[in-house]
DNA sequence: AGCAAAATAAACCAATTGGTTTATTTTATC
DNA sequence: GATAAAATAAACCAATTGGTTTATTTTGCT
């Protein structure tokens, strides 16, 4: 008999998801086995397979669980604030302790996939761009927002402040990461900062 | 009879680790296949295993060689250069068209090997870790250079800037393979040199 | 020309890879 | 408590993995 959308199902799919974005994140797509999936996730390779088809079509949907994650934090940082000044700062914050409150072990999700995936895995490079066009609209409309209240001049290009912004900050990741440091985020955040004050004025 | 170093010798180990160097920056290190390094090389698996004695040296031999283009690229770009903004200039020029010359095809050595290596390969790891510091005392004496010169403001923390221009650099690069576009690259190299000329003064 | 170095070809290895199937057991829910 | 859904256990698959060995051939150099 057909049953309501059952949920001990989608628990266990949820679980696999959330263990498998944490291995992918760390060992990649290639560097990451069945075995690995296994002992992670304390389930059978039927029970895998059952859920999804291939290791891509599990790594796609890793990926864009651990995505959605990065997309819901930067809502939470930023939703106590209205004033378009106050969120930008929240956001700069957040990623200058990314190191110690990743959105999932082993650093940024777009970072890490997008470098593996754009010669190799077509179906998560074209995830990791629909993403990263979701976070430059992010940040895009937060800037515009600023404009809007007043608080940062009309003159700052936003289109291309949002790119500069995604650029640096995956950049002082990526930095943090490969010295297992938290100082390159924060004189790289800071100089950012610096120059968002120029083109924005003071926030 | 114990011989003078042979050149042959050395000539198909260089051109396996050029061949090999190509393979691991697009495919990354889990991903490449001993029978993808035959076929790239057209060597054995016997002549591979004669010069390397695993695949980790090899990868190890071959991120240095990229590694070592990198550098030699931005040595010979700003080399017809004295004039330390001039040389900036000539960085900043050799970043915008990144995409269709880089030093070694599949991106930038550094964010690839970086990305994969901090958290599987440690003696990868390392060795970025090294070239990451080599190019940052390279930028920074270049700031310095500019300083002495005159031509560079002399409170701009060149510490500092070096590691935002590396980090903004990867970030760039990091966006234009994934959108394989050319615009993020001019974008944020727009950005970074118009923030350098308010650190640095006009150069 | 002769000799050593370099490379090949190929067989071999145990382990692992991604993936499939099936019968059985556990579990969740009506 | 019945039943269908979910998960397990395990056998199975052909192919590939990284790595080794050995005998043979090709090559480069003095």
């Amino acid at each position: 008999m057909k049953q309501t959308p059952t949920s001990k199902a989608e628990q266990t799919r949820q679980l696999i998801v959330e263990r498998a974005a944490v291995l992918f994140n760390q060992k990649g797509f290639a560097g990451t086995s069945y075995q690995d999936l296994i002992s992670a996730t304390g389930v059978t390779k039927g029970c895998l397979y059952g859920h999804f088809a291939s290791k891509e079509e599990l790594a796609v949907a890793a990926f864009e669980y651990a995505a959605q994650l990065l997309i819901d934090k930067l809502g939470a940082v930023m939703a106590p604030y209205e004033h378009a000044g106050q969120r930008l700062r929240a956001l700069l914050h957040f990623y200058r302790t990314y190191l110690a409150n990743p959105v999932i072990a082993g650093g940024c999700p777009l970072l890490n996939t997008a470098v593996e995936a754009d010669d190799n895995q077509p179906a998560l490079h074209q995830r990791v761009v629909h993403v990263l066009n979701r976070l430059h609209k992010g940040v895009r409309k937060l800037l515009e927002l600023g404009q809007a209240q007043g608080v940062f001049r009309p003159q700052a290009n936003a289109q291309a402040l949002a790119t500069f912004f995604i650029a640096t900050v995956e950049g002082a990741i990526l930095l943090g990461k490969a010295y297992d440091e938290e100082r390159p985020l924060q004189v790289v955040l800071d100089q950012l900062e610096q120059w968002l004050r120029v083109e924005l004025g003071s926030f």
